[in-house]
Order: C-alpha cells, then sequence, then structure tokens
RNA sequence: GGACGCGUAGCUCAGCUGGUUAGAGCGCUGCUUUCACACAGCAGAGGUCCGGGGUUCGAGUCCCUGCGCGUCCACCA
C-alpha cells in the first residue's frame, strides 16, 4: 500500500496526524508512485504536441548516454542521470515537450570479454566455439542479463521516455551503422589503411588512440651496442626502452646535423643476437640530445619508426606474434633465435637484456619514467603492430564540430573545456574504427577473392561477386563500440529515415549530460556525426560534470572496493535522498566527494532536508486539514499580512532564483549562445539551495511560526492564512520537484483542494506547471518588507535570552521603541514577536532601568528590564552590559567611519554604480542611527 | 614538454561583470526533548580569502611572481 493509498478523500476536518509517521518512509512510497507515472504516461514524449511537427510546445530533447548493456548502476551513473532527470524534469513542468531518450550500448570489447571469461572458466574459449555461436551465446547473455541497469534508472527516479529505449545492436540501430559506413566510405572518408596502430595482445583487436590510455610508468632506459660491420672497433650505442624489439631492426637513425656519428651514416651495423645487417640512417626525427643521439628503427613495432622507415623505404619485419609473443612472421622468421621463439615479450625482455649482457653488448641501464599506453578495458600494455585497419578520415569532419563551439553553436561547460575541446579536434588524427572482435557491428565490406576486384562496402549483403560471381566474402573485423554510439542522437530517432517523425520533432536535441572522460571517445565525434549526416549539431550544450570520488579523492571503483551501490542508498534513505545530496553537493564541474564507508554521513544533507522536508508537510496540513482552500487569487490583497506579504515575497525571489541558477534553457532566434550566455545557467546546487533556503529557512523557520496562532484563532484571516500557506507550500513543492520528485509528488497529493474547483494543475505534480514569479507590484499598505523588523526583534531578543541564559519557559517583558512606529502593523506585530520569543512585548517606554538594550537596523530599540532576568541584579550586571554595548558601539562606529572615508571619497560617489553608492548611504544612516542609540542607553545607565 | 584549472571556516565547496560587516552544507561548543521535525530548534565559536609584489578611491574578485595540488594533451626513442 503506498502513502497516498493511504489517504482517503475524505472530508474530514483535519488530517488526523498519525496518518503521517514522523519520518519520511522512501520504501512505502516509490517504487508504488513510479508505477503510477509510468501508467499515466507522464514521460511519454508526443510528437504531435512538438511546435516543429504542428503541436505548440518547444522541443527539450536529451539523449541518456547509452550504459554498457550489461552494467549494474553504480554511484557515476546515479549522479550523471540524476542531473538529466533533474533538467527534464524542470523543462516538463516548464511547458516544453520533452523527449529523455534512454537506451543501453553493446559496448564490443567489453562484453565479449565478460563472455570470454565466462568460457574460460568452462574450459572453452571463443574460437572453439566458432563466431556464430559466440555472438549467439553473447546476445543470449545480454538477453538474460541485459537491461538491469535500466530498471535500476527507474528505481531512483529517472523519468526517461521508456517507450523509445533503444540498444546499440537493434536492427535499426545496425542499419544506421551500415548506412553511416557506407555514405563515409562513398566520400572517400573511410578508408582501409596499413600502418602501425593500439594493439591489445589480450583482446586480440586493434585499439584506437582513445582507446589506448596512458599510464605514468617506472621504466628503464637500456643502451645496447651496435657493432660497425666489419670494423670491430667502431660502435654505436642506442637507447631504448623496449631491448626486445631490437630483433626487428631495421635501421639505427641519428640527426643528420649530429657530427658524432658523420662518418658512419651509411655504414651497415650488426645487430646483436641474430647477426642482420642495418645501415646508418640520418633523419630528423632524431633529437641528438636525447639519450645517445643514435635511435633504434623498427618500422613493425613503433609508430614513430613506421614514419621513419616508410621515409627510407625500409622493410617492416615484424618479430611479434598477435599473444605479443616473439615470432618472425613471413619474411622475418630467421630475425628470431630459435630459443626465443614463442616467448611473451616481457620474459623476452628480461632474456634478451641477459643475453645481451653475456656477450658485452649492454652499456648500462638507467631508471626511466615514461608513459606507456594501456588497454583501456583490460588494462594490458598495449602493443604497437603494424597491420591493415579501416580508418575515418577526420580532418574534414572535424571543420564543422570547430566552428560550432567557436560561434557559439555549441557551449561547454563548465568553459574551460571548451579549449580542451578545441585543441583536441585542430590536431585531430583518422580514426581507428576496426576491431578484431566479433560482438558488434560487422564491417559492411565485402571481397572477392577470385577476381580481386576492388572491395565494396554494402547496405545489402554481399554473396556473389558481380563481376565473377564467384562467392564473396565480408570483413571478419567488427567496428568500434563508438562507431555506433556516434550516432546515437540521430539512430534513435530513426535516421536514415528522413521522413522519421520523432527525427523531426527532436532533432536538434538539447543538452548532453556526460563526464568530461568521453569528450573525445563520444561528444566530439556526435558533433560530427550530427554535421555529417543532418547538416546541424546534436545539441547546444555539453555538460560536463565531475566525478564521484571516495574521501581520499580516488575514484570509486570496484578494484578499489570503495564503491557505493546507489541501491543501497535508496533503500537506506530513499531515491530523493540520493538525488539530493548528489545535485546539492555539486558545483558545475566540480567532483562529489562521499565516503563509501560512512553512508550516514555522507547522505545526510539528503536524508536531513527529506525529513525536514516531510514534517513542513506533516504539519501544515495538519493544521490546514483538508477543506476547501482559497486560491491565492481569491484572496483580497489589503487582507494579507505582512507576514503573508514577506513570504509570497520569498517565494517569487526564489523562484527566480532557481530560474537564475538553471539559466536559459536554449540559444535565442539566431540559434547561437551570446558569450555571455555561456557561462550561464546549470546551477544546479544553486537551484536546490534556493529551493531548500525558501522551504527552511523561510516557509518553516519563520512563516510556519508566525502563522499558528492565525488558524487557530478561525475566522476570516484563518481563511487567508491557509490560503497563503497552501500557496507557499504548492510552489515550494513544484520547486523542488525536480530533484525530490517522489517526497513532493507525495505531499502535494495532500493537499487540501481549492474552493474554485479548479484542478491545481492535473493530477502529478510533475506534470503540473513550474512556478511563477509575480509579477504586479507590492501595493498594499504593509509591505512584506515590514516583516524583517518582526525577523530583526526576534533575533535580538533571542540573543539576549541565551546571554542571559534565561529558562526557555519563562515569559519576559520586552519594550519595543520603534524608530518609525507603524500604528496599523503593531498590534500584529507585537503578537508574533511575543509569539516566536516567549516574550510580552510593548510599546510602551519604561523607565531608565537597568536593562540589556539591542538595537535594530533602522534605529527600533529592543530594551530588556535586567531585572526579570536575574533573580538579583547585581553591580556587574549593569557594568557587563555596559561594557557589552561600548564594545558593539566601537565595532559598528569602526564600520561607519569605513563607510563614511568611502562617501567622503569623490572617486567613489562619482564612478561607483548608483545602487552601490545609496546602498553605503542607507547604511551609513542605519549606522548613525544604531551608534546614537547605543550610546544614548550607556549614558543612561 | 605544451595547455588549462585549483589553492576561501576542521572537511567539501559557493562567492556573477572589483564596491554593504566574506557565505552554505557537514562537523564542533552551549542550551532545549516546547503538542511538525533531536534526521530538530535556538544561540555561538571558527577565516592573515596559499605567500610576495602590482593596478585601483577600493581586490577574495584584475595583473605579475613564488610555492603547493590537479586535469587534459604530447612520438622524445
Amino acid at each position: 500500500m503506498t502513502m497516498t493509498d493511504a489517504v482517503p478523500q475524505s472530508p474530514s476536518p483535519a488530517l488526523a496526524a498519525d496518518e503521517l509517521p514522523t519520518t519520511y518512509r522512501a520504501a512505502d512510497v516509490e517504487s508504488a508512485l513510479y508505477a503510477r507515472w509510468q501508467a499515466a504516461g507522464t514521460d511519454v514524449a508526443s510528437v504531435a504536441r512538438v511546435d516543429r511537427t504542428g503541436g505548440t510546445r518547444p522541443p527539450y530533447t536529451i539523449m541518456m548516454p547509452p550504459p554498457n548493456v550489461t552494467a549494474i548502476l553504480h554511484v557515476g551513473h546515479g549522479l550523471n542521470n540524476t542531473v538529466q532527470d533533474v533538467l527534464i524534469r524542470w523543462r516538463r513542468m516548464a511547458g516544453d515537450e520533452v523527449l529523455w531518450l534512454p537506451g543501453t550500448d553493446h559496448a564490443g570489447i567489453a562484453t565479449q570479454n565478460v563472455v570470454e571469461k565466462q568460457l574460460a572458466a568452462e574450459g572453452s574459449t571463443r574460437q572453439q566455439l566458432g563466431r556464430e555461436a559466440f555472438v549467439a551465446r553473447t546476445a543470449q547473455f545480454v538477453e538474460t542479463t541485459g537491461g538491469a541497469i535500466l530498471s535500476q534508472l527507474k528505481s531512483i527516479g529517472a523519468s526517461a521516455d521508456w517507450t523509445r529505449t533503444a540498444y546499440t545492436l537493434t536492427e535499426p540501430m545496425s542499419a544506421a551503422v551500415t548506412e553511416a559506413f557506407v555514405r563515409l566510405f562513398e566520400d572517400g572518408l573511410v578508408y582501409r589503411g596499413h600502418r602501425v596502430i593500439h594493439w591489445c595482445p589480450r583482446c586480440l583487436t586493434s585499439l584506437s588512440d582513445e582507446e589506448a590510455e596512458f599510464n605514468d610508468t617506472q621504466g628503464a632506459m637500456y643502451y645496447i651496442r651496435y657493432h660497425i660491420a666489419d670494423d670491430a672497433s667502431r660502435s654505436i650505442v642506442v637507447a631504448t626502452t623496449r631491448p626486445e624489439t631490437l630483433l626487428g631492426d631495421v635501421a639505427v637513425a641519428v640527426n643528420p646535423t649530429d657530427e658524432r656519428y658523420t662518418d658512419l651514416l651509411g655504414r651497415e651495423l650488426v645487430l646483436p643476437l641474430n647477426g642482420v645487417r642495418i645501415p646508418v640512417i640520418a633523419d630528423d626525427y632524431t633529437d641528438a640530445d636525447f639519450g645517445t643521439g643514435a635511435v633504434k628503427i623498427t618500422p613493425a613495432h613503433d609508430p614513430n619508426d613506421f614514419e621513419v622507415g616508410t621515409r627510407h623505404q625500409l622493410a617492416t619485419p615484424v618479430i611479434m606474434d598477435a599473444e605479443a609473443r616473439l615470432n618472425g612472421l613471413g619474411d622475418a622468421v630467421d630475425r628470431v633465435p630459435p630459443e626465443l621463439r614463442g616467448v611473451d615479450r616481457f620474459e623476452a625482455r628480461q632474456r634478451i637484456v641477459n643475453m645481451l649482457r653475456d656477450i658485452g653488448a649492454l652499456v648500462k641501464i638507467e631508471p626511466h619514467a615514461h608513459s606507456v599506453r594501456h588497454c583501456y578495458r583490460c588494462d594490458t600494455v598495449v602493443e604497437p603492430r603494424l597491420s591493415d585497419q579501416w580508418f575515418v578520415k577526420m580532418a574534414p569532419l572535424a571543420t564543422p564540430a570547430l566552428e560550432a563551439v567557436r560561434t557559439g553553436r555549441i557551449r561547454i561547460m563548465p568553459e574551460r573545456w571548451e579549449a580542451v575541446y578545441i585543441n583536441w579536434l585542430e590536431g585531430i588524427r583518422d580514426w581507428n574504427i576496426s576491431r578484431q572482435l566479433w560482438w558488434g557491428h560487422r564491417v559492411p565490406v565485402y571481397y572477392c577473392d577470385d577476381c580481386g576486384t576492388a572491395p565494396k562496402a554494402s547496405r545489402m549483403p554481399i554473396t556473389h561477386c558481380s563481376e565473377c560471381n564467384a562467392p564473396a566474402r565480408q570483413d571478419e573485423d567488427v567496428l568500434d563500440t563508438w562507431f555506433s554510439s556516434w550516432l546515437w542522437p540521430i539512430s534513435t530517432l530513426g535516421w536514415p529515415n528522413s521522413d522519421s517523425a520523432d527525427l523531426k520533432a527532436f532533432y536538434p536535441g538539447d543538452v548532453l549530460v556526460t563526464a568530461p572522460e568521453i569528450l573525445f571517445f563520444w561528444v566530439s565525434r556526435m558533433i560530427m556525426s550530427g554535421y555529417q549526416f543532418m547538416g546541424d549539431a546534436p545539441f547546444h550544450t555539453v555538460y560536463l560534470h565531475g566525478t564521484v570520488r571516495d574521501m581520499q579523492h580516488r575514484k570509486m571503483s570496484k578494484s578499489l572496493g570503495n564503491g557505493i551501490d546507489p541501491m543501497d542508498v535508496v533503500t537506506l534513505y530513499g531515491a530523493d535522498a540520493l538525488r539530493w545530496t548528489m545535485v546539492a553537493g555539486m558545483g558545475l564541474g566540480v567532483d562529489v566527494l562521499l565516503d563509501p564507508t560512512d553512508l550516514e554521513k555522507s547522505f545526510a544533507p539528503g536524508r536531513n532536508f527529506l525529513t525536514k522536508l516531510w514534517n513542513i508537510g506533516r504539519f501544515l496540513l495538519t493544521k490546514v486539514g483538508t477543506e476547501p482552500v482559497q486560491p491565492l487569487s481569491a484572496i483580497a490583497p489589503d487582507t494579507l499580512t505582512m507576514a503573508d506579504r514577506w513570504i509570497l515575497d520569498r517565494l517569487d525571489v526564489a523562484i527566480t532564483d532557481a530560474n537564475d541558477a538553471l539559466g536559459p534553457v536554449r540559444p535565442g532566434p539566431s540559434g547561437r549562445w551570446t558569450e555571455a550566455e555561456r557561462t550561464m545557467g546549470m546551477r544546479l546546487d544553486a537551484y536546490a539551495d534556493a529551493g531548500r533556503r525558501f522551504v527552511w529557512n523561510e516557509l518553516a523557520d519563520w512563516y510556519l511560526e508566525t502563522v499558528k496562532p492565525r488558524l487557530t484563532a478561525g475566522g476570516p484571516d484563518a481563511e487567508v492564512a491557509r490560503a497563503v500557506l497552501v500557496h507557499a507550500f504548492d510552489g515550494a513543492l513544484r520547486l523542488l520537484q525536480p530533484v525530490l520528485p517522489f517526497i513532493t509528488e507525495t505531499l502535494w497529493a495532500k493537499l487540501p483542494p481549492l474552493a474554485d474547483g479548479s484542478a491545481r494543475g492535473g493530477e502529478f505534480l510533475c506534470t503540473t506547471a513550474w512556478p511563477e514569479a509575480r509579477t504586479e507590484t507590492r501595493s498594499s499598505a504593509v509591505s512584506g518588507d515590514a516583516f524583517e523588523l518582526v525577523r530583526n526583534a526576534t533575533l535580538a531578543i533571542r540573543q539576549v535570552r541565551n546571554e542571559y541564559k534565561v529558562k526557555p519557559g519563562k515569559v519576559i517583558e520586552v519594550t519595543l521603541v520603534p524608530a518609525a512606529p507603524d500604528a496599523a502593523a503593531a498590534p500584529l506585530l507585537l503578537e508574533t514577536i511575543g509569539a516566536l520569543t516567549k516574550a510580552t512585548v510593548s510599546l510602551h517606554p519604561v523607565a531608565d532601568v537597568p536593562a540589556a538594550h539591542q538595537v535594530l537596523a533602522g534605529g527600533t530599540e529592543v530594551v530588556i528590564a535586567l531585572a526579570q532576568l536575574r533573580d538579583e541584579l547585581s553591580v556587574d550586571d549593569t557594568a557587563k552590559e555596559v561594557a557589552r554595548l561600548r564594545t558593539e558601539i566601537d565595532a559598528t562606529q569602526k564600520i561607519l567611519d569605513g563607510v563614511r572615508a568611502k562617501l567622503g571619497n569623490e572617486s567613489f560617489t562619482s564612478r561607483a554604480k548608483p545602487e552601490v553608492v545609496e546602498g553605503a548611504r542607507a547604511q551609513e544612516r542605519d549606522l548613525a542611527q544604531k551608534v546614537e542609540a547605543l550610546t544614548r542607553k550607556v549614558e543612561a545607565l
């Protein structure tokens, strides 16, 4: 049974307190409420409602970064999706037709690795199974385990459009991948390249530059002596970090200007261990100041050496196999001595070093720190490998993507990433898209081995050669996972079908929310594909959020065991607490720090605020009851008390602050962000703070306290108070719905009906309107600002009570001496202050007795006779009070002097902004009054 | 090696185009279990805004520099 169900729609005058437990129990509410949203279709996007396709609403589209299909939700996903959900829920209320499109990624290498591990556990391999069976088995695995993450996303409240859930290996998505490949192939932007690429000897596939990550490693530099052929007296010492590759050397290169080696240019050296003769060549690539100034050139096993080798038309002997064991391939078979054949590269390194030492060719070994590339999926050291791969020519694609950011079509937040993005695109290199895997989209290229006609890329499978009708053979490789990911914003909407209604309605989209780590992998490539295939960017804002880390600032990871399971948090404190903690604690682009060993402390902000909000609701709903309440519009303005005006003003401020924090939704008519707009908005923490401040520090701490007696008093004023109370809370719930969808919806459902029978905007809070600040100016006799006097007087009295340690229950007498008496407000004002401070407050001046004095801004004095604070007065008390006043006078005078000095300065009054100067003048008046009043009091004592 | 960012209360961080007495959350101290909430209320302590120069009537905010930390990029074998 849900909380909502538990409350009958009975016309009982008051909501029984026991219908609402004292603490919010998320577990009783969340899943059932989510199911009701789902049943009502609150998060399903409608093409018909979009203005681009005949409707009236602007679309607001976010594509969910698809998690790996086999992934389990971690707290990083939680953060990422919460941010998206906040934006989506905000815009949904604000009247946009929102589409948040969810889905999963087949994750080529990652998924294949998981299944291969399973096979290994069964004592099998994918090769034993064969390609078809392996793919079937992997698909089966995905079928049974995949999608779990999507239901976990539902548990944290993600209001995505699940009717459009996508998966990169479905038929339509595969068609998009093939279409993109074939178009690029036909345009000459996809080509076959023969070069040294990054190879993972464990995954047995090539990797793109981005997938081969640098890790700083403490290695060694080996100095090895190569002798000149036929001249034992001459030699060159080369420096290398990878001595095992010397078997594949084809030359030693020196800088042409390096005089040390000039006379050896063109001579031949003898490779130790295999006796192969190689030339000494000159090439600018070599830096004379590094190492010995002589570089061994191994074209098949180093990308730079490959370049050098190409320039000098050198051979490319391969001396390692796919598993990175020493083995001479083809002509190079004799380059590897028999005793080293089949030896793993790292073992071989050790053995070769020993062999070199034995023959006296090892000069020295020095420690050497350098960066080594590792496989981003299995962390194996990547082996440069000469092979044939498919590449995408990136420079033409990068041009519009660069322009997009430069001209403001796209903004990247935080802004500093724009420079990184531009820097990367300017130096972009071609993208290796073929992978020697089985799990993924197979390269749609077909070969004829018979007549040798040129390979063809095809949208449809080719079974026979068009030239000679021999059986055609499809390329064995699959495409990089990111080759399907980069199409995500268009393929999920139906591309390449240009008639797709979704594509017309929701492309281009709006915001992309992700982590900076995949700026190159994914974000920039989506921008490129958007321009290439649709002629426009897929979104106008890239929001890069921080990483969730532990208290030692370490990234949370499975291997470190420092992760937080979001589901644990949901179970303990609720999805809203998880969401609130992350959103409220996250500056733009700032990492979120959470302690995995202390969930209680980590999620205290969320849990505490939920409980507070719940209790505010509990109290308010109990007091207000279930009788119909007047809409605010039906309340005559002059019946509003100053407290009413104050809280309504504060609500306006909260709404304005929230809107400012969230910022401009989309660029203006030009379609481009202005320079100023690039950095505006998307401050989710500031938005959350505006909501928290209103509901906790203003509504609960002040307004609720003052409204209590009015409600119990009954009569017309009680109706006014009810109306304002309900309106203010309704506004607060609307404001907080995007971050706290469950608790706000639950409380909102319990608000009493409106007396005019209007429906308050529908069945669900999540689909009602975003609150709007009132535009009409305040026009009452009693301004909401007057309530500030109540607040200040209350604070002053409390301070005195605390200072003199007056018992909490003791009622004291307080005299207020207003600087500018407001006759109309006075009675209520006094009563309210009294209620807030356990005091009887009067305006009658008291005789000059020993008293505590407080002077408020504006000059109103608060006087509390000391006699009632102390059982017996002593001289000390008066002296103490005098001393306190003197201290305060000094402090105030100091500030006043500062302000006066400033105002006396010509440069300030003439150059500072008028409102700043005016503020200083007002401050001067207040401070002067205060000093004067305080001084009078000291004299009186 | 290049580029960028950060260094503000015990901790994590806000502080927009320089202008009131620098803020929040968590933590800490004292008081209070008052009939919404102790996951609370009230009052409070705590900051040379990393150091040093400079620009300015005025700098946490701009410039230079030193120190410390971090991120991204990069073929130095």
